[in-house]
DNA sequence: GTTAGCACTCTCTGAAAGAGAGTGCTAAAT
DNA sequence: ATTTAGCACTCTCTTTCAGAGAGTGCTAAC
């Protein structure tokens, strides 16, 4: 599939952009006129017809414009596209955003979901920072009415996990304060494997809790532990593509089924390095539901302290370039926060 | 407009009851041939023409079959369906998924929206309970790195909110301890109101903390102050009428919008009693968004303590008499676990 | 009050025709 | 050896038209 020419890559770019633009075939003789080029239609035709054999256009009918294929997708967004950077106001008004929201991470992340959302203009999706390995930070046991009460219960890395619990017979609150504080003691930045092994030094009572607090912390671990922000699925609707409903039905899906997802996170983004921006361009063979859509996905966070996920879900005709650089500079703002949140 | 005959009201029952089946008009030979009816078309062609009449059935076009109007649909919820109620087989289905949730709100919250979404064939919507009036219970300060420090604050009801502060200056753990101590000492059972009318008796630090306090509380009375769970969004695309992508996405924006959600609940099931189901067909008027799509809502919880707000968004042409028993029991199933967890 | 009969209306479907856009090829020009 | 002009050809899209079909509303008989 020998390397293109320089006017082949040219050609290419262009109909990439205007196909985005305008959403239909990109015929030679609107490319010449449009685009101001010094050579003739015919000339483009020739190199249409290239690309075509090296599979990175094809016309949706004979004789119809041309149509970027996504190996011409992948191309483009692999060599053609070059370090895309938003522009400095734009990275300041959503900076300002984001500073303006304090350092609540549930304002945060909506935010994030929203701002993706808007620059991007399509589907965005953020789960919340959870810390790689959870290690216990400490433990509040709260009486609530009864036999009721509530655990809280923090783990390194802000992250926060309540649960009621409903106990056989109604403990007072200074048996639970001590309980508590004894766990608090000797449980002190573990992880749930060495809490395990210290069970010959509690009583019953403790280790009912003990055994809800591994769990807790073993769940926590999940990709999806937390919770999924979301925003912008009206975009997608906007979008041509998605007029076939079960086109919208099937990219909807994955943003709304938590195990779709999180079969697709823990595939892609959580094998790569934070920083890193992931393209996916329908499907790649691999999801069947991804099929008539594209995703951009970026890890966040600081490794070994606490990361999330973020991306954007959109049709294949998609202002990659845009994208992309909205997600990576999110994900950097994230990570910003996320380091500000350990950070002494 | 005065009262329908019973004969009339069969032939609207009817009427509706096919048209939510078929989606097409429905015409009189059908209607006779179809339910067996002891009279000819001739005689439901001149019912139908008192039904349009009277505003309850329309003509798609002059000399096709009737469709219901929303005035129809109306009637229809209020004097014809009688109260139906789900089969005791899917009942006990769904109370048994519900008892091996175990009592993790979270899980309830999510599973609910599951069984609304599956048994209405809908889009569901549930709020996480909260209290009405949030009053102190009980505040915890953990120092994380430096001057962060996470700040967990539980509400009667159990009610939990947390946030991270990031003071002037570092402060130890001892000192964080003794003012959580003070402030749980004296703040109580209280109402944020209350608790502003002490500030006599704190130091700037403490204060500092109190105030965070104060809005936190006053947040959390907000209609959606807590976490929206939905589900089965994939399911009104489905719908024929959802086809057109500006209606999909009218109805989708108001499950997505919070703002358009708070003012919706805040003005329908808010004023409504808890245990009352209410039915919003097709924007009554009043909300642009729902021109095209039907509401079934409803508010769980003991009044007093908490409560939470849970509902389905589909078309017009819903199977009103499932959607609405269907809320209504996982309504009275919500409400159980509300009283669960403040029981003693 | 109910029903059979019938003319009439309106949509839906499919076929046919014409317009338009764009290609691929050939042969000339650079 | 490229590049370009010219041109026949292909395929879709839109419009038009006619016929089928479903269902009504009216009238007159039961």
């Amino acid at each position: 599939m020998g390397n293109l020419t320089e006017r082949q890559k040219l050609i290419l770019a262009l109909v990439i952009r205007d196909y985005i633009e305008e959403t239909k075939p990109v015929g030679s003789v609107r490319l010449v006129k449009h685009y101001g080029l010094g050579f003739s239609s015919a000339t483009v035709r020739n190199e249409m017809m290239a690309l075509t054999e090296k599979g990175y256009l094809r016309q949706p009918y004979t004789s119809a414009g041309r149509v970027p294929t996504e190996e011409g997708y992948r191309y483009f967004v692999r060599q053609l596209m070059g370090n895309t950077d938003l522009p400095t106001m734009t990275k300041q008004t959503i900076a300002h955003q984001f500073h303006q929201a304090g350092l609540d991470v549930d304002q945060w992340m909506r935010l994030a979901a929203s701002v993706l959302a808007r620059h991007s203009q399509a589907a965005s999706l953020v789960t919340a920072p959870h810390a790689e390995t959870a290690r216990f930070k400490h433990i509040e046991l709260i009486g609530a009415q009864g036999r009721q009460v509530l655990m809280v219960l923090v783990l390194t890395g802000g992250d926060l996990r309540q649960q009621m619990l409903s106990l056989a017979e109604p403990i007072p609150q200074e048996r639970l304060s001590a309980v508590a504080a004894k766990i608090n003691l000797l449980c002190d930045g573990l992880d749930p494997d060495r809490i395990s092994s210290l069970s010959g030094q509690f009583d019953a009572l403790e280790l009912d809790i003990l055994k809800l607090v591994v769990d807790d912390m073993r769940h926590t671990q999940d990709v999806l532990g937390g919770e999924v922000y979301r925003d912008g699925i009206t975009h997608v609707l906007a979008e041509p593509e998605f007029a076939e409903v079960e086109v919208a039905r099937n990219a909807l899906r994955i943003l709304e089924e938590r195990s779709l997802l999180e079969d697709l996170l823990s595939r892609t983004v959580m094998t790569g390095n934070v920083g890193g921006v992931q393209v996916l361009i329908g499907g790649e063979g691999t999801w069947e539901e991804l099929r008539d859509c594209s995703m951009v996905l970026a890890r966040y966070g600081a490794p070994g302290l606490a990361t999330g996920t973020l991306g954007v879900l959109g049709p294949i005709r998609m202002a990659y370039g845009q994208t992309i650089s909205t997600v990576r500079y999110v994900a950097g703002l994230l990570s910003d926060l996320v380091v500000d949140l350990h950070a002494e």
